[in-house]
DNA sequence: TGGTTCGCACCTAGGTGTTAACCT
DNA sequence: AGGTTAACACCTAGGTGCGAACCA
């Protein structure tokens, strides 16, 4: 019934231009080709360390394999070896060290001045983008980031409100061009005239320092777009160009200035923080076919342009399915293979016909109904957690709201016309990898298991710029960068303060089954009928059993960046 | 492909045991049959003064027609003419009257003590179903309300921070039993033991007054369940039971007590509103057969049920789709009509085949990609409104945040343990009608329009118990109900504490692409490239585009509630 | 020719009532 | 026999890359 058919294969037009290069990834390749084809069906779906959240019918399977699945790590020195465990369930430890201040000093009482620190998740998977080349698609519609920031804060007063926000600017001021033939970016001239500036506002701001750092805050809502007229909230960037992006921590007294429209302001109160693996340069159309693999390969909306595992080709795939039928099908064409053309295999439940015909419902339902379904809980006010503890389910409440104690601070300055801020400084940021990308929420689990050692927590406890990895013998440790050498950020006080609507009404459909603990979700680790609550850090409880359903520790990133 | 096939017709299992009078309605019945079957046909896609809010394609569609959608109100006297002028897009004026206070005196500055008021939104649907005898299922997983509850808001210090909370009330004691011989509701004997109290916040909460009023506050995302066990922060009810929705009003410093799992506290800053016509009954599955009807015909969820018009039955449908075919086609049976059981007729492509096989994609793309896309626009601080006047677009900033000013009270009370308040003080409440139930959007437009009159501003700016509609002359104007005399509200302090989380995340995807201002979508009327801010009753300028394009005016309800 | 746009198939995510079991 | 449950078809809503068309 469908009136226009895909291609059976996912190259797109241009393939026919690619380097082989380009193609196979040469030295980065990953290692995967060591593997039997049947092991790497499974990629496809989305695996590694990097989990795609929301699809929570394959997490279990996947959690299964992980531990190879992420031992490649193109190009760089870092060893495969550390990566491996972390990849993989139940080994929770990696996952303490993630909060180790609120989480070591029982909080709940305010903290003594401490570092502010922001923790980038999904570190890995930004890493293999970036050992690519990130590109980001931008359309006039707005089009989200794939990966998707998602930071970790700590080091916050519990009981300050701040506000969190994201913007992006510019490398250089250099324009781009992608050179087929060499698969490599070239500049192509200077850059474009400044867009006007937008900031994304995380839609929980404001928030207390508590809230932020129980969750990980994701910008999962966040678009691009490349439409200078946008009126969607949404951030203007031009294509062909490289940006980085920018997270913002903003105390509420500071706040005044802040505008969706202006340059983030500067000053105390206002803490910036970068991450180098987070640089990308804008398309329309993507560039690099490696790119588009990858995306492919993780983001769970692309599923259907997947040949049901990426690099083990849809041939293979059918290979598997039918090897029942036809033991020696090694050599089949696709014309062997009874409906190849329009409809999978009878026994390929997972094998997603490529050119398959619409006549072929999801009866399969490949969700599972009682997948965690990522609720969160309201309280009215900040409660005393002997409230909770009564629990009959172990379970422990989210305090969702700042609570009473949480705005004593109230900004009583008017927000006033904010005097064009000009170029931002420059800023540092420090990385330690081994990191979900996306936002496992399993592996995003912001709890401190009591009794449970945290093997890295002496290397977090100092300040930004110590931050290393235990577990990670090779790995380089942490990147220290020096002023970023962004190019200005000038942009005209401007005539086009058009400022507009940008919808967050859907926060966390996205990843609403699974990332729980995200700032866009409000949601709790809750599995099935289990009910985990986080506390922001104010108590170390929790249910055991999450730890049997939710490990994948090494998806939280040990990043750490400094601000200017 | 498809391995189970819907039965041809709608009606349940229990079909065979209705009373004639349930069908059609009897004196209830609605006036449509006078219309002509191609008018009626498009009203099964959800017309009259409610809109589904969810499908932006059909929108303009009906907005053509709904001035004869409204005409019937069943059983009531209430005047026709009332309803038609209002149902019909271009008439705004009777927009302007719901935010009279706030919007009159050009807010920004505190606003005196003044009566702080609630008015529901779809109150005409909600009437309708109340009419018949409302049902609202219940199940394990947690079942959403239709119609949902939705507020507007005024009379609060714009300054002041508040929760907004709703739970769900026994009417009485009493079990019930539907008798399908007599269509009616019959006690059955004595209510069960009472559940676990359960509240829902407002996931906006807390916010300022100026947002709250801003906006229209839904709650969508309340889920009910018949599982005294839930931890997914879910309001337990009984199945068979009669219950009544509440809505609190809490002053962020009287919140203390404020908690998902208690009843919700009394006392001063506590203020609660009911409306009678939202008396429901929980059932797990439908009972009254009109319910469920009215149900199919307006949740957009339910579409697929839809035998393309619903009053004008299937059977009609089809007459009409092959009245070109066969012209004396009155006294066909479905036997008559070929394909019946599986498809629809050739012509009808609004006719959704009842038992329509799944091979039939949806190519057909209903939804126009260039609908409003509804989005929100975040501003860090609340900005003064000069700064955004400057938009090419006539457009306006929301200010979504409570800003600087919004939250100098903060609650420095510590959340102790909220002794059990006792049962629920009885709740007064007056209403008037002519509102939209689902939210339309457009029809919640919460603007001022500058120079033009407020025909029904008079008779809102009094106190609460004064409102009335001056356009519907027949209307018995507004109910003031004493005492509720509702079932006692004693539910033991209990053991089950078990709080768990909820899911607040996908906040608004429900209604994003349409009802505009509602508190839970943070969404800002946004047509296509237009973009049309709310700004919080600061200022009274919007894009004189908005009228042409989203009237429907009516659909905001007059309801006003009186607090105990 | 390189870059952009737009419709589209194909996904994820989840809200409907129906239906057939199932329970009591 | 009435009430409950779970799977399911069928929706809404919207995020993907593809590919043809378009543009400069």
């Amino acid at each position: 019934m469908a009136e226009k058919r895909r291609a059976t294969c996912s190259l797109s037009v241009k393939a026919h231009a690619f380097s082989v290069e380009a193609l196979i990834g040469a030295h980065k390749r990953r290692k995967m080709e060591e593997r039997g084809e049947g092991q790497r069906e499974r990629e496809g779906e989305g695996v590694e360390e990097e989990r795609d959240a929301s699809s929570p019918d394959d997490s279990p399977r996947q959690r299964h394999e992980c531990s190879r699945e992420t031992d490649t790590e193109p190009e760089t020195a870092r060893a495969r070896d550390d990566d491996s465990p972390a990849d993989c369930d139940c080994d929770v430890s990696l996952e303490s060290p993630r909060r180790p201040l609120a989480a070591q000093k029982q909080a709940g009482t305010s903290l003594p001045v401490e570092e502010t620190r922001v923790e980038l998740q999904g570190s890995d998977l930004w890493k293999r983008f970036h050992e690519i080349g990130t590109e980001m698609i931008i359309t006039k519609a707005g089009r989200r980031m794939f990966p998707a920031m998602r930071v970790k804060v700590s080091g916050l007063d519990p009981h300050l409100q701040y506000y969190v926000a994201m913007d992006i600017i510019p490398v250089d001021n250099k324009r781009y061009r992608y050179v087929y033939h060499s698969s490599k970016w070239m500049v192509a001239g200077n850059a474009d005239s400044p867009v006007p500036p937008r900031v994304y506002i995380h839609p929980d701001s404001p928030a207390s320092g508590e809230t932020w750092m129980r969750q990980v805050v994701s910008f999962d809502k966040l678009k691009l777009t490349n439409n200078e007229l946008d009126d969607q909230g949404h951030i203007i960037l031009h294509s062909m160009h490289k940006y980085q992006p920018r997270v913002h921590i903003i105390c509420k007294e500071c706040a005044d200035e802040l505008s969706p429209v202006k340059p983030v302001p500067v000053g105390e109160g206002v803490k910036t923080f970068s991450f180098p693996e987070t640089v990308f340069t804008t398309v329309t159309a993507y560039q690099n076919q490696q790119i588009t693999r990858l995306k492919i390969d993780r983001n769970p909306f692309a599923k259907g342009f997947r040949d049901s595992g990426r690099n083990r080709m849809g041939l293979e795939a059918l290979v598997e399915s039918y090897a029942f039928w036809r033991p020696s099908l090694r050599t089949l064409t696709f014309e062997d293979i009874p409906g190849m053309a329009k409809q999978g295999g009878p026994g390929s439940h997972s094998l997603l016909s490529t050119g398959g015909s619409g006549a072929s419902p999801a009866h399969t339902h490949l969700l599972s109904p009682s997948a965690c379904s990522s609720p969160a809980f309201h309280l009215g006010a900040s409660m005393s957690a002997s409230e909770y503890t009564a629990c009959s389910r172990s379970a422990l409440t989210l305090s969702r709201y700042g609570g009473p104690l949480a705005d004593t601070y109230g900004c009583l300055g008017s927000p006033g016309a904010d005097p064009y801020p000009g170029p931002r400084s420059g800023s540092y940021s420090t990385a330690n990898s081994e990191a979900d990308g996306f936002g496992n929420p399993h592996a995003t689990l912001p709890l401190q298991i009591p009794g449970m050692p945290s093997p890295q927590l002496q290397y977090l406890t100092g300040n930004a710029f110590s931050a290393n990895q235990s577990q990670q013998g090779t790995y380089s440790g942490f990147r220290l960068h020096g002023p970023y050498g962004l190019y200005g950020y000038n942009f005209p006080t401007s005539p086009r303060l058009a400022t507009s609507p940008e919808k967050v009404s859907s926060q966390g459909s996205f990843l609403g089954s699974s990332p729980s603990g995200t700032t866009t979700d409000r949601q709790i680790m809750s599995h099935g009928e289990g009910l985990h609550m986080l506390n922001g850090g104010q108590q170390n409880l929790f249910d055991s059993r999450t730890l049997g359903i939710s490990g994948l520790a090494n998806s939280s990133s040990q990043v750490s960046a400094h601000m200017v």
